[in-house]
DNA sequence: ATGGGGGCATAAGCTGGGCTTATGGGGAGC
DNA sequence: GCTCCCCATAAGCCCAGCTTATGCCCCCAT
C-alpha cells in the first residue's frame, strides 16, 4: 500500500527479499537453543552488537517480534517460536546442500569417493551424508553422478568405492544390495482433467499422450520408455528434474518423474499422481560395488545407513 | 590446511558462509528452468552483469562449474543440475517460511483467519497456505497460535474463522472433523543406550526417567502428563520444540515429541524412536468451528486442503 | 554479405547491510 | 556495593552486489 516499487503482485517474485538470509536464520537458532543474544554470537564468532542488530532487523523485516529480551536473557516470543521452526527447516536443507555442495566439491584426497545416479543423488544422498558426518566428521566424501554404465565404470576402474544405481537388474560386474525401492508417477497440476481421472491409464494412453520428460538418457526416461516399448512421446524435453517438475506445476502437461522426486509436491497438492494400470514403472535402487569386494571403513558406514 | 581462519573443524558452525543466499539460490533455479542467464535476470527484476557475476561468484564459492555458457544460452552442468534440484528444497523451505511469517503479520484486513495450535502452526499449516495461495493468491490469510483453550476462545469471541487443534476431544460449544492423527513418540540421539533397545519401555520407566521436554503448559506436555499421570520428569524445559530437538540430538537425553515434528530426524536416523507400550500417546488433530456454523469461503477452501 | 538481435563477459563506480569497537544502563548474586 | 551478565545505541569501515556502459560472439534473416 501506497509503495511503488515493482509491478510484482506482492506474493510472486523474488522470495530472497522477504526471507531473512540464513545468517540470521542460523542466529535466531542459536538464540532459541542458547536463551541470550550474546551466547548465540560468541557461538556464530561475531559479536554481541551484530547480533543485536541483526535479530531486530529481522523483527523489522518479518513484522512480528521474535524475542522477549531481559536483562536476565532473551527467549522466544509465541511468534517467535514459529518462526524459528520454519527457520530450521530452511537451515535443515541448507545443510543438506552443504553435504552435497562439498562432496561434489572434494574430488581430491577423499576418503570415500561415490558414484550415484542422478535421482539417488538428489533426493538421498545428501541426507545419508548429512548422517554419516555425523558419525564421521572427518570423513571427507566426494560424489560423481552419472548413469547407471557410468556408475559400473567407475567402479571397475577403481575411481569410485562404492555406488549407487536404480534400475531393474544389477551391472554385471558388480555385487550389489537393494536399498530401497522406487516407483515412476504420472503427474499433473490439480487443474489439469487427469487430476479427477478415476479410470487408470493404460500403457497406449500413455504412449500416445505428449509428456513433460526428462531427456532421452536419463534413467528415468529410459526406464519410461522401456516400459511402454520406446515410445513415449515428448511434449517438451527439459535437462533436469526441476525443470520437469516446474513445468507440470505450472499446468503445461502431464509429466512423469519417481515418486522421490515428487514427495513434497502430491503431499502439498502441488502436483497430483494419476493411477497408470498395466504399466510397470517400478524399479528397485542398489548399492553397489565391485564383485567380491564387501565394503569396508566409511564405505561400509554409509551403505549401514543406507539400510537402517 | 593453511588457512587460520576459524578453529572450527570445518563441517560445524555457521553453514552461511558455505551456502549461496536465497537470491543466488533463486537466480539458479531460473536460469535452469529459462535457459539463459538474461532471461533469469529478467524475471528476478535485476540486469544481466548483475546475474551473471552472481553465479560467477557462486560457482567460485562452490568450487564447481554450475552453468555451460555459450551464445545461444546457457544450461546446466551436471553438478548444476544437482545443485540445482538441492537448492530447490531450500526455496521451497523458504517459501514456506515467507506463507507462515506473512499470516503471522497480516493481522489486519484479512479474509481467513485461522488459528492453530503450535505443532500444526508449526508442521502443517505453511504448507496448506503455500497451497492455498497458489489456488487463491489474493487470500490475506492470519495466523494465531496457541492452545486448545485459546483456540477455542478465538472461534467462540469471532475473532478467528477456522481452528485446528490437537487433542483427544474437541473443545465445547465447537464442530470438529478429524484432519489427521499424530502420536508423541520417544526419541533418543543414535549414541543414547536406548536407542538399541528392543523392549517396550512402560509407563513407570517413562515416568522415572528425566526426560527433555516443553514447558508445562504446551500441548504436547499436557498429553504426556495425562498419558503418566502427571508424572513426567524434566531434566530440562525447554521452550521450543526445536530446542527440544536440539537438545535431543545432541544427546543430553530422551526426548518426547509429536511424530511430525520429528519425521525428517528420524529419517536422517539424527534421531531413533524408542518403543513404547502401555501408554497411550496417540491424538487426533481436528479441525474446529463454532458450532452450526459451516465454514464458508476461503475457511471451507483451506479446511478442504486439510483432508484432501 | 551484412546488419540486427540475443547471448555472455568485463570494467568502473555507487550504495547499503552487516560488521566492529566503544560505551552506557539494568537486574541478580556474592 | 561491587561485579558479572544481560542488552542497546552510536560511529565508522568494508565488501557484496547492483547499475551503466561497453565489447565480443554467434546465428539468422534480409
Amino acid at each position: 500500500m501506497g509503495s511503488v516499487e515493482e509491478e510484482r503482485p506482492d506474493g510472486v517474485g523474488s522470495i530472497a527479499h522477504r526471507v531473512p538470509d540464513l545468517g540470521a536464520l542460523e542466529l535466531l537458532l542459536a538464540v532459541a537453543r542458547l536463551g541470550s543474544l550474546g551466547a548465540a554470537a560468541r557461538e556464530l564468532g561475531i559479536t554481541q552488537p551484530a547480533a543485536s542488530s541483526r535479530i531486530r532487523s529481522m523483527e523489522r523485516q518479518l513484522g512480528v517480534a521474535l524475542v522477549d529480551r531481559s536483562p536476565r536473557g532473551s527467549r522466544l516470543t509465541d511468534a517467535g517460536a514459529l518462526v524459528t521452526d520454519w527457520a530450521g527447516r530452511i537451515v535443515e536443507a541448507a545443510r543438506a546442500f552443504d553435504a552435497g555442495a562439498q562432496a561434489l566439491r572434494d574430488r581430491r584426497d577423499s576418503r570415500l569417493r561415490v558414484a550415484a545416479s542422478m535421482t539417488i543423488a538428489e533426493y538421498l544422498l545428501p541426507g545419508w551424508l548429512l548422517a554419516l558426518r555425523a558419525g564421521r566428521p572427518d570423513t571427507a566424501v566426494s560424489l560423481l553422478a552419472g548413469n547407471s554404465a557410468a556408475v559400473a565404470e567407475r567402479l571397475l576402474t577403481g575411481e569410485a568405492d562404492l555406488g549407487f544405481v536404480e534400475g531393474l537388474d544389477a551391472p554385471s560386474g558388480l555385487d550389489s544390495a537393494v536399498i530401497a525401492h522406487d516407483r515412476l508417477v504420472v503427474v499433473v497440476a490439480p487443474v489439469h482433467p487427469w487430476a479427477r481421472r478415476r479410470r487408470p491409464l493404460d500403457a497406449s494412453e500413455l504412449a500416445s499422450t505428449p509428456l513433460i520428460l526428462r531427456e532421452k538418457g536419463s534413467g528415468t526416461r529410459q526406464v519410461l520408455d522401456t516400459a511402454l516399448g520406446g515410445l513415449a512421446r515428448p511434449l517438451i524435453e527439459l535437462s533436469s528434474t526441476t525443470a520437469v517438475k516446474a513445468a507440470a506445476v505450472s499446468g503445461a502437461g502431464p509429466a512423469v518423474l519417481s515418486e522421490l522426486a515428487v514427495g513434497e509436491e502430491l503431499a502439498l497438492r502441488r502436483l497430483v499422481a494419476v493411477p497408470v494400470d498395466g504399466v510397470s514403472l517400478a524399479r528397485d535402487l542398489r548399492a553397489v560395488w565391485p564383485a567380491g569386494h564387501r565394503p569396508t571403513g566409511p564405505a561400509r558406514e554409509l551403505l549401514t545407513l543406507t539400510r537402517g
